[in-house]
DNA sequence: TTGTAGGCGTTATCAT
DNA sequence: ATGATAACGCCTACAA
């Protein structure tokens, strides 16, 4: 019982591999009745080839990955359900993979590529190492998903599909504004932040600009590098040094919904209520933004919509050669019950 | 530049594929230079190992696998975080695989097994599949986690981690009767779950009886089919009936966080509040169900612990060859803010 | 319709 | 310390 493989199952049926091979991969010109018995035999004797030989073997398969950067990714059902669905209706096999926060997706990527001879990749969510030398090296079509590539790569390097988070973040900052706020506090990036948090951080300083707010840096607190990113505890944290600080404030942009939400417990346990004292506002649009008492404003990314995307932009390039595409996606603002307008 | 191989290095550097080959594996007896040389011809070239032949000559690898039924599990960061921790401090290389839900995750271990040389594998979450020829097929030593494996498969089988569902479920119920509670409404798994949906039915079950409340058929509603199990959406609609139907009802039993908030959101949406006309208790102990409002009265399972334990089982099966464990954790039962006395 | 031969990229074994 | 050779399990020409 010990490992079957393809040439036991000749053997047993009195045939050669390659026949047993056609069966395998339902190729034609082969009797009824060989492909029954040879069926039958591999179903007694639990054959299962050896994915490593094939790919080895192949040279090429029709297999196309999505990359998903960051352990908890919120998205993970969502990618593989449609990724799954999508290759289904056009027949490749679908490698869905999650890359540590603390590895390199482009190493991933092509170790990946070589081992499954996959024919494309969407790269979701992250940001690109700066290293133009490993893209490089990936010989195969790919597509950034939620990655802004003009800022990292340049935008020659490959199609990409995401939401301007510039823009997106001075829409939600704006509301806030309009709401008669002035002392709106931002939960920013990372110390040496280049990506989103950078970026949502440049919408919330032009939204303020443009009410003629000023920027009041004390308002301005940056995540806790000792925490996970965007993360509940994180905003929690941060929210608390924020009030304990003394510091006025009637409003708070998180750059995630996550992190809103921590920033709303913080507010719950100084005593405060949300939006009554303090309005709170969200990124992303997770189902749970919705269902959060009170439910989160926030800024929706039509996520499923982007992968969707991002997966035909892919197959067109590799089917097609079709050229280099940028799209951007709206966010939609989603004005839920946790910001109100400024009462003090 | 197209795909170089291990070949291609050999001829650069003018020795021959074994050379390269023990460099890249850290072999014994290689002289230094011969080392450094071959290096930077890797390096320059951006060689990378392809995995499948690796895999496919190699005997056995060092890698374990944890496979993780259900798309929306919402322990894979932990998964991932403890499993990668784990086997860097046993020098062993580790694979994380999402198994759909509607994949048998036998078929998954069978062809990851053979692929990857695996070594052993962690089942987390879902439920075996009956079918006993499958297991038999895993020729690799194998550890449930999560999975109560004497209700599927017998206790023989492998050695398992898990919390009694049966007794945690009964221990929240118990909870909520001792709060005043009798008209307590629970939402049941699907319709034939023969799973944990059906074990936390039991535990509700007995707590009634255990506090002389007589089982309300009215008051037990499935699963909505049409919806993921366990989810947000779920909860809120499920409950959304019970409401609707005009059955009295002072406390729900949620079998998972997330319906749980689902839960409160319908009972907000239907103008009454929580806890004070409703109270609702959940499963799991999320880290979200201490941040929602008001905090989650739930039974938190440590997860984290566990998955360390069946790793642990998992390695002295396969080093030392230790016999059949099964290990059971206890929940804790966290009194939040979403359950009160009766006040009706 | 079926079979034979060779090779995918790597490593284990045996030699040198 | 290094190399030659065969083999891992499978698939693709080409042949019959």
């Amino acid at each position: 019982m010990e490992n079957v493989t393809i040439t036991d199952i000749a053997r047993i049926c009195g045939v050669s591999a390659t026949t047993v091979s056609r069966v395998i991969n339902n190729s034609p010109g082969i009797s009824k009745d060989t492909r029954i018995k040879i069926l039958n035999v591999i179903k007694e004797n639990n054959y299962v080839p050896n994915n490593s030989a094939r790919n080895l073997k192949r040279v090429e398969s029709d297999a196309i990955a999505i990359l998903a950067k960051g352990l908890s990714n919120p998205f993970v059902a969502q990618i593989i359900a449609i990724g799954e669905k999508e290759c289904d209706k056009r027949k490749y096999s679908f490698v869905f993979q999650i890359v540590d926060d603390a590895e390199d997706e482009m190493d991933v990527a092509i170790e990946l590529m070589k081992e499954k001879r996959l024919k494309g990749i969407v790269f979701f969510g992250g940001l690109f190492s700066q290293d133009a030398n490993k893209i490089n090296q990936i010989t195969i079509p790919i597509v950034a998903c939620t990655i802004d590539i003009k800022n990292s790569l340049g935008e020659d390097c490959c199609s990409s599909v995401f939401v301007d988070d510039i823009v997106e973040s001075m829409k939600i900052v704006d509301y806030l504004c309009r709401l008669g706020h002035e002392d709106i506090a931002m939960i920013a990036g990372f110390e040496n932040d280049e990506s989103i948090g950078k970026r949502r951080y440049e919408g919330y300083k032009m939204a303020l600009l443009k009410n003629g707010i000023k920027v009041n840096p004390a308002l301005v607190r940056k995540m806790k590098s000792n925490l996970n990113g965007y993360s509940l505890k994180n905003g929690y944290e941060v929210t608390k040094e924020l009030l304990q600080s003394g510091e006025k404030v009637t409003a708070i942009f998180a750059p995630s919904d996550y992190m809103a939400i921590g920033a709303c417990k913080a507010i719950f346990d100084s005593g405060k209520k949300v939006p009554e004292d303090i309005s709170v506002a969200g990124y992303d649009g997770l189902e749970i933004a919705d269902y959060y008492q009170p439910s989160l404003t926030t800024i929706r990314q039509p996520i499923g919509d982007m992968i969707d995307k991002a997966l035909d932009l892919l197959f067109d390039t590799m089917e097609k050669e079709a050229k280099v595409k940028h799209i951007i996606f709206e966010g939609t603002l989603i004005k839920g019950a946790s910001t109100a307008y400024r009462s003090v």
